[in-house]
DNA sequence: CTGAAAGCGCTTACAG
DNA sequence: CTGAAAGCGCTTACAG
């Protein structure tokens, strides 16, 4: 059996020159009756270009993503998102996982360049000064995804504007004694916007002295943190930064016999499937991470064909009502 | 500033031959002066070779790997693993994801073979006529993952003793009355296998006549299945195939205000790191996917370099007592 | 230990 | 509408 067969090949059995196949596959000129000899080589055996040798084209048709890490729902949903989008404009997707690890981070870009992908993305835990001289050295359109980057193209979630949301509907709600769990400000999204949201959304109800309490974005951190607000306080309800910390909250409250939403209310921020799946529903509010793809594969082909864009594009969250919070008013 | 540099352009710096600094990549011999002086060029410009360039090279050093979808939990894990493994090894991984299309996944595979990597891992959800004619053309090595494949290599979990295991705990546990939602049997590994297990495991307590109801992977199918088990039957425990089924029992279950474990034991296999979010916490089995990653792409390695593989593979398991099985005796 | 030359699988002006 | 030729960034025998 033909173990690998290249485009001369495919040209000689059709009867033509490489020249006249390339044309085929980058939509060049070629004549019907000859397009169709081509056509019969081709699904007779199974031909497909190599996509990586077409080292003198001016476009690779491949985009590189970079990630902090493959093993995220958010992150999957993202890559997901723009996989879909590219494959279906005939571009590949290539993922560069950087494993949380800046360096790997950085190599994974340097890499990508030295590729000569058309574009790339980047969904990044923070952007340091290293970044932002490789930016200024390429001319390969880059698109930050999940930060915001002042000096290039960036998709955010609202991060703000959804904290205000959450903190404005526990305050309607009628609570006075909230506690709050949030991320370190190393995090400059939701250790500090997504946080300052909700202390503005609880203020213009009255609430003006939450107990807040920090935590990294683990399962423990949450319980901890929320045992931590139950010594210090009596709370009617707890806000936590991300629904994985909210998860901790359920367990601590669960095990100490106080039942949610009737004697504390629990809210996060995340909207993961599983949160539909707790006793009682979570009530929170998922940010759009197909959307954050979709937009971000969108802006980079825009970006490669010259067209205007946005410097800066938000993206939509949508506040899911579950059986977590009580109206106490 | 430089906007991409070659290895020509390197050598020229480095006053050698691009065949130098090509050897001094690939490990040939290099005088040390030499090696320091391209070392130096190399650091100033941050270049790195261009992986997909290699055209001639015997070797491309990437292995190609295809999923069935990159929204899984299961999944990001075994890449993951995969990844790291083959980076620290100096491998690229190029992931490939076919979104549950079968014949994207086949389309995927078919380039990889055309891109020349030096192996493939697929881990694919049915292995078809299709797939053997494809992997019959081929002498690029590949590795199938979770699918027992005969005609060549594979790591499997071992679905049909943790089906046994499980089958046997429930019959162990004083259950009688037993209702299972399996998925199709397409899918050899979990349709067939693992539901053989759980049965001849029942059978084993003398549990003859389970009720068996078959679903797609979804939450909503584990719903679907969970209403057909109650209407059909007065169940005493359900056996369901995948978290994601048994996530989908305990929403129905607790909206009808049945008790678990009290009234209906409810038994999952997975060990998502959601399941013992649950109320009850979920009683599951947990496959070792990092471990298949690890060993799938330690094979592969090994296949390239012609050292001496198993031809099958089998992953281990850990049963995840949680408090969704009442003892019944 | 290093260079000159051919070649990998493809694309692209340029003729015709 | 198609072919001949040069070239993309790299690797690899082969000399020296």
């Amino acid at each position: 059996m033909p173990k690998k067969i290249t485009m001369a090949v495919v040209a000689e059995m059709a009867g033509v020159t490489k020249s006249t196949v390339s044309r085929y596959f980058n939509g060049g000129y070629v004549k019907k009756a000859t397009r169709e000899k081509i056509q019969k080589v081709i699904e007779e055996y199974n031909y497909a270009p190599n996509t990586f040798a077409r080292l003198k084209a001016k476009e690779s048709n491949v985009i590189g993503v970079v990630v902090p890490t493959l093993n995220s729902k958010v992150t999957s949903r993202v890559i997901t998102s723009i996989d879909r989008y590219l494959r279906d404009r005939n571009y590949t997707t290539l993922i560069k996982n950087s494993d949380h690890d800046i360096d790997l981070e950085l190599l994974n870009i340097q890499k990508l360049i030295h590729l000569n992908v058309d574009g790339i993305l980047i969904s990044s835990i923070a952007i340091t000064e290293d970044h932002h001289d490789i930016f200024e050295q390429t001319q390969i359109p880059i698109v930050i995804l999940a930060q915001d980057y002042e000096d290039g193209i960036s998709i955010i979630d609202d991060d703000y504007n959804a904290g205000k949301c959450v903190g404005e509907y526990i305050g309607r709600t009628g609570h006075k004694k909230v506690g709050y769990i949030g991320v370190y400000e190393t995090d400059e999204a939701v250790g500090v916007r997504r946080r300052q949201g909700v202390l503005d959304g609880l203020a213009s109800f009255g609430i003006y002295d939450p107990l807040i309490k920090k935590s990294d974005y683990s399962f423990l951190g949450g319980q901890k943190n929320t045992r931590e607000i139950l010594e210090e306080m009596k709370p009617d309800a707890i806000v936590c930064a991300t629904d994985r910390l909210a998860f901790g909250a359920y367990k601590v409250l669960q095990e100490k016999g106080l039942r949610i939403p009737e004697d504390i209310s629990v809210v996060g921020f995340g909207g993961y499937d599983e949160s539909s799946l707790l006793t009682p529903e979570l009530t929170t509010l998922k940010f759009d991470s197909y959307g954050m793809g979709y937009l971000g594969a969108e802006t980079i082909l825009k970006m490669i064909k010259e067209e205007p864009i946005s410097k800066k594009q938000i993206v939509e969250y949508e506040f899911i009502e579950g059986k977590s919070v009580k109206n106490r008013t």
